[in-house]
RNA sequence: GCCGAUGUAGCUCAGUUGGUCAGAGCAGCUGAUUUGUAAUCAGCAGGUCGUGGGUUCGAAUCCCUCCAUCGGCUCCA
């Protein structure tokens, strides 16, 4: 007999050898059938594996997310076995699931595969499915797993294997399909009772952009029908948030193939609302006692060389600017920092003077690869909210509290309340890509570990994602589809003060060094703009959106008193629309309400005797009649509790 | 940059296998209507079908180049 703890510490006993399958079919044979898959000492492990110790177990439903990965690595499995079936030439190479789904490389060789081939492999998954196809488990050596492959020309399979170590390798066989797999898996395929193949989309193997490209093949798959018409509506319904969609709809930005890629042309509309956001950061970073600078495009390549930047992005970077005068050449500036450093360098500093903090909204320009740029989210041209402050280190964790107290101020602002706070390090292995001492990186990591932990952040750690001169803590948002965007950033840097060859005058008179704080807590006000979009689907807090009501006249007979009404709003900074066109009120108001206007201030005869106007708001419907004062007081109170 | 897809009036889209196929709705303009909480009616005007080549008697439709966009990969100071 074994003894068999579960999650809630009660112990049973069994015969051994037995099941996770087993087990959960003796707690309830409908529950065993609900069970996908189970962990046993918490290592995941198939539902038809036997244990034979005393262990505690954990038996997951499809609702938990260790149910799906294994559903949707199974899903992976049974799409290898399609495609071999339909594609005898395919050679395979890995196949996980993902957050939502799973995806399979394969290298087609010659053949092609199209959009519509998709649908064929779907309709072969399923019958497969259908087949009640079982998982079988192997151990084997490591050169019996090579010999297989090899026999096979797996090439994919075998290089991977190389990488394995013996004893440690484990075949699984679906069907007529055999793979390289750590598992577990589901104990058949016939749960899977429903199919999507999303995407086809090229991926270099091992994620290199110097190896072959491979065709990966993007799919999610449900337990139930209904689950997977849930998923594919939710895509849909995310789309319409698209902030490329409403930015076009609103009128805020728009792009020109004549301008150039990646270079947005800020609208009348999106205009103001980024000039919004500028004046809100600007008197919240005025009150940290922030001074503003203002720096040119350009700077002689020197600057860059100095800075380290030339070196490590010149050569895939917009090229220099040359001149009448022989030799010299400037560059579009990539960062604001190499101006802020010069700015510092201008005269000798006490440490009485320091923390320095100067702020720019530095409009930068990188030359991002063409199939990299998206929308507003990665452009080759974008203003960041920068600021960059120059501090003795014993300030230092002061002064990045400070920060990240801006950033999640405005965070909670703007109601971002899923974010990740991401501690972006050094690669382990490869040193190579940065610039500056072992010492001050060990430095510089540490602090913003202690300080993020001090500050109570919740915070995942990321190795070779920090920044060529230092570590960074960033700030994740999503966007309407679910990808992670980068806004907010702090960086601390020890690396370009020393390059720069900043200082300050201690009180022991000597020459010291002062720490740099990288900071931008929008990030830049094309992403931020972007994913607000995507958050508020384009209806705007009322103290960011650009017409925060709009006067509908019921008939040009009133369109004197809406001119009047305007007047008055406007003049009380109120930002008034008036649609005066020869229209019923019926289709100004649905223009209006798809316009995401806030409030639709309604005149007509009754209002205009009464000198007051009638009130509807956006996606709520009519309020009945308000004095002009009063609106402009409710609109006030309402800014002032968003933000004070 | 790489793999795949797409590109028709300002916008959203129709256009079967190449042969009156250059269309519709919305927006615009003109006129009528003077309107009470999500589309008033009628008429008019709008496009060398992304660009440049090619195949063909004939190309929006087939092929190639380039440009742009979309989904991924790689990259992201």
């Amino acid at each position: 007999m074994i003894k068999i703890t579960f999650p809630d510490s009660s112990v049973r006993s069994y015969e051994e050898p037995i099941s996770p399958y087993e087990i959960a079919e003796s707690i309830s044979p409908r529950f065993a059938v609900q069970v996908i898959s189970a962990s046993v000492n918490d290592i995941m492990y198939d539902m038809d594996r036997k244990i034979n110790t005393d262990a505690t177990i954990k038996l997951f439903k499809w609702e938990d997310n260790k149910a799906q990965e294994v559903f949707w690595h199974s899903s992976s499995h049974l799409l290898a076995e399609a495609v071999q079936t339909l594609y005898p030439n395919a050679k395979f190479a890995i196949g996980p699931s993902i957050e939502t789904g799973f995806y399979y490389d394969i290298d087609f060789g010659e053949t092609t595969l199209v959009e519509a081939d998709l649908k064929k492999l779907e309709d072969k998954m399923l019958e497969l499915a259908r087949e009640k196809q079982t998982f079988t488990r192997k151990e084997v050596s490591k050169a019996e797993a090579l010999k297989i492959f090899k026999d096979k020309d797996e090439i994919y399979k075998c290089e991977l294997i190389e990488g394995l170590e013996d004893g440690n390798i484990t075949f699984y066989t679906l069907g007529s399909f055999t793979d390289l797999c750590r598992g577990p898996h589901l104990r058949d395929t016939s749960v899977i009772k429903a199919i999507k193949l999303i995407s086809i989309a090229g991926a270099y193997w091992r994620g290199d952009e110097k190896n072959k490209m491979l065709t990966r093949i993007y799919g999610v798959t449900y337990p139930k029908k209904k689950l997977l018409t849930e998923y594919l509506d939710m895509i849909e319904e995310a789309k319409k948030r698209d902030h490329r969609k409403i930015g076009k709809e609103m009128e805020l930005f728009a792009f020109s193939p004549r301008v150039g890629q990646g270079l947005p042309l800020w609208l009348p509309k999106g205009a103001d609302l980024r000039q919004r956001l500028i004046d809100f950061l600007s008197k919240v970073q005025r009150r940290y006692g922030y001074l503003p600078v203002v720096t040119p495009h350009i700077g002689l390549k020197e600057l860059y060389v100095t800075s380290g930047h030339y070196a490590k992005y010149g050569a895939e970077s917009f090229q220099p600017i040359h001149t009448p005068q022989k030799g010299e050449e400037f560059l579009l500036k990539p960062m604001n920092c190499p101006h802020h450093c010069e700015i510092y360098n201008l005269k000798p500093h006490s440490y009485k003077d320091l923390p320095i903090r100067l702020a720019e909204f530095g409009t930068v320009y990188r030359y991002e690869q063409s199939g990299e740029l998206h929308g507003l989210t990665r452009v080759r041209s974008f203003t960041q909210d920068d600021a960059h402050i120059f501090c003795r280190p014993d300030q230092l964790e002061e002064e990045f509290a400070k920060v990240i107290d801006i950033v999640l101020y405005i965070f909670k602002t703007l109601d971002f309340e899923k974010f990740t706070a991401q501690i972006s390090l050094r690669s382990k292995t490869d040193r190579s890509k940065y610039i500056g001492s072992d010492e001050n990186w060990e430095k510089a990591e540490s602090a913003i570990m202690k300080i993020s932990k001090d500050k109570g952040l919740k915070t995942i750690i990321k190795y070779d994602e920090a920044a060529f001169y230092g570590p960074k803590l960033d700030f994740m948002v999503r966007d309407a589809i679910g990808r992670k965007w980068q806004l907010g950033t702090i960086q601390v840097d020890y690396n370009l003060p020393e390059r720069f060859d900043l200082t300050y005058i201690g009180a022991d008179d000597a020459k010291h060094r002062p720490i740099m704080i990288h900071r931008a807590p929008f990030g830049s006000l094309e992403r931020f703009i972007a994913v607000l979009i995507e958050h508020t689907s384009g209806k705007f807090p009322i103290w960011l959106t650009p017409d925060q009501c709009i006067i509908l006249p019921i008939s040009d007979k009133y369109n004197d008193y809406a001119k009047k009404v305007g007047e008055s709003l406007n003049n009380s900074d109120i930002r008034a629309a008036i649609d005066n066109r020869n229209e019923t009120l019926g289709k100004k108001i649905r223009e209006s309400e798809l316009k995401r206007i806030p409030y639709l201030l309604i005149v007509g005869e009754k209002e205009m005797n009464a000198n007051n106007i009638s009130v509807r708001k956006q996606g709520e419907g009519d309020l009945g009649f308000m004095s002009i004062d009063g609106f402009i007081d409710k609109i006030n109170d309402e800014i002032k509790e968003l933000i004070g």
